[in-house]
RNA sequence: GGCUCGGUAGCUCAGCUGGUUAGAGCGUGGGAUUCAUAACCCCAAGGUCGGGAGUUCAAGUCUCCCCCGAGCCA
């Protein structure tokens, strides 16, 4: 069994933005959830390279179009290693193994009879990629979304029949489960009840992609050879380009994180592209919101945009995850508040968290040898702090798996809030003072400490980075879950009460979390 | 124009099938404390729950109308 999950593939017109490290952080918390639990995951990431618009980018560049895609691509490829991406492939649809995919996809599609000549007509927005169905258009239409003119198209294309899909696709979206979140199903089923059309697959006169077998002058129109490239993907890299062989590697995919933007094209066209070639449908497509920046929407005309490298450098992985992970409910819109985004860093991870690591691992050290304090068996599986830890795992078992990361964080935060409430409630400090305490502090000592042990395991998938700075500092070995990741000690059995073993030797604690220093907007 | 989703404390939002003094986090103010990253813990602030009408013993919570915002489709 394996779990495979993919982001979008990225388009190179532009190197990659804040929206984009969204999409990609999200789904690396998932893969990394799911390598610790044990599954056998296949996270797929990369680029989608062709297009007219990319042609046209990388002329106004003076570049050819491969030059530009290879430099913009592997801009993606750099920033996602910067943020430790743990993605088991990256997928360039100009990969020549993909155009192989693509031939053998699209022989299956046109065998089936859902290949069909047809004129498009119409007004096209390169910027989409999308014909546009304003059909008594003024003189000089333009583009809702880009504010740029429409073209005129008159051509002869291919066309994939949608539209003998039409039942099909509306009990696949009818499922539970397939679109989530489940407000935005509303959306794709109005959609599909207007009725499926065919829908143009091909181009003329458009060099800059992949040319369609049997069609002399078309080429696969971009949509179509992209959402491909997750097929391609699966395919060992070496081994001989087999359809076929995606079954046996990890397809169907579990799940799609796409943004909202896109859902049509995944939970509508591709499903029916893929029924026509006869292969599975993946489990679910996620789409979730757009991110603003202090309320305005992001864009180079407003020169608002945050430059996820810039982010990357002045506040760190395990910053910058948090606050989106833990803020922004996935699945909604969110708004980037550089306060809100300090004060939920600081209070959160420096202070609730880290401090609570700090603070009981040195008074541990202090009175009891710089180890863990022995447990006489009073903090049992009845303390309330073990209570606290069992309700915080159960919730973020149950978040993750449908991405509710939002849920899974403050759990983790209530448990370390917890913990620091038991913390003053014992005032072990004052304890101390009195002879004959230790036994009481020792047992309280150990239960914050398995407390805070129990908050670095839950926070492993979420900031693998920070998780393991505090496993460290507990004398434990941090886990492991990026690409092929093993472990010695199995995650879900850390997750129990009494993992901490008295004894062991505490390390001189550090602050495992900066606070957030952030002078001037980023 | 049709449809969908929102409009709840300064900010971001919870409030399931209608029912005790409308909640949380952040911010703000105050208190307590010293183990700790000037951290932690406790308390408070008193918000016409967008507006209006209606149903009901009882409505953020249901119905209708209106206003504002976002989105999908035309």
């Amino acid at each position: 069994m394996s779990y495979s999950l993919t982001t979008p593939l990225y388009y190179v017109n532009d190197r990659a933005h804040l929206g984009s490290t969204y999409t990609t952080l999200a789904c690396d918390a998932i893969a990394r959830f799911q390598r610790l639990r044990g599954e056998e995951v296949i996270f797929i990431t990369g680029c989608d390279e062709h297009g007219q618009k990319i042609q046209r980018t990388a002329e106004a560049a003076g570049l050819t179009p491969q030059a530009h895609c290879d430099g913009v691509s592997e801009g993606y490829r750099q920033l996602w290693q910067r943020w430790q991406i743990s993605n088991d492939r990256f997928i360039r649809t100009t990969d020549p193994r993909h155009r192989q995919l693509v031939e053998q996809f699209f022989a299956r599609v046109e065998a089936n009879g859902d290949v069909r000549e047809g004129r498009q007509q119409g007004w096209y927005c390169v910027a989409c990629e999308e014909f546009k169905d304003d059909p008594h258009g003024a003189q000089d239409p333009e583009c809702a979304i880009h504010r740029k003119p429409l073209e005129w198209r008159d051509e002869l294309n291919l066309f994939f029949r949608l539209s003998r899909y039409q039942e099909q696709i509306e009990t696949l979206i009818r499922q539970p489960g397939f679109i989530a979140p489940a407000s935005r199903r509303r959306e794709v089923e109005n959609f599909v009840a207007q009725g499926l059309r065919d829908f143009s697959i091909s181009r003329v006169d458009l060099p800059w992609g992949i040319p369609v077998p049997g069609h002399g002058g078309h080429t696969f129109y971009v949509w179509f050879d992209a959402l491909l490239g997750y097929l391609t993907a699966l395919l060992e890299p070496g081994e001989p380009v087999e359809l076929e062989r995606v079954l046996q590697q990890g397809w169907p995919a579990q799940l799609h994180v796409i943004g909202k933007d896109i859902l049509r094209f995944h939970a509508v066209y591709w499903p029916a592209m893929l029924l026509s070639a006869g292969l599975p449908i993946p489990e679910r497509v996620f789409g979730h919101g757009f991110l603003t920046r202090e309320g305005q929407k992001m864009g180079k005309s407003l020169g608002n945009v945050l430059d996820p490298e810039l982010l990357l450098e002045r506040c760190g992985r395990d910053a910058v995850r948090w606050y989106l992970l833990r803020d922004i409910p996935f699945g909604d819109d969110g708004d980037f508040q550089q306060q809100r985004f300090s004060d939920l860093v600081n209070n959160d991870l420096a202070n609730t968290i880290g401090n609570l690591l700090n603070r009981t691992s040195s008074m541990a050290r202090k009175w009891f040898a710089e180890a863990v304090p022995p447990d006489p068996g009073s903090s049992g599986a009845s303390h309330p702090l073990a209570l606290a830890a069992q309700t915080a795992v159960g919730a973020v078992n149950a978040a993750l798996p449908l991405l509710d990361f939002r849920t899974a964080a403050e759990a983790i935060l209530q448990l370390a809030g917890t913990a620091n409430g038991y913390l003053n409630e014992r005032a072990p400090w004052k304890a101390m003072k009195q002879p004959g305490a230790e036994g009481a502090v020792g047992a309280d000592l150990y239960a914050v400490l398995e407390a805070s042990r129990l908050v670095a395991v839950l926070l492993a998938p979420l900031l693998p980075e920070l998780s393991a700075r505090m496993l460290v500092q507990l004398g434990q070995v941090p886990f492991a879950s990026g690409p092929g990741a093993t472990n010695p000690v199995d995650w879900q059995a850390a997750q129990a009460w009494g993992g901490l073993q008295p004894g062991l030797p505490l390390p001189l604690p550090e602050p495992v979390m900066q606070r957030l220093e952030l002078d001037g907007p980023l």
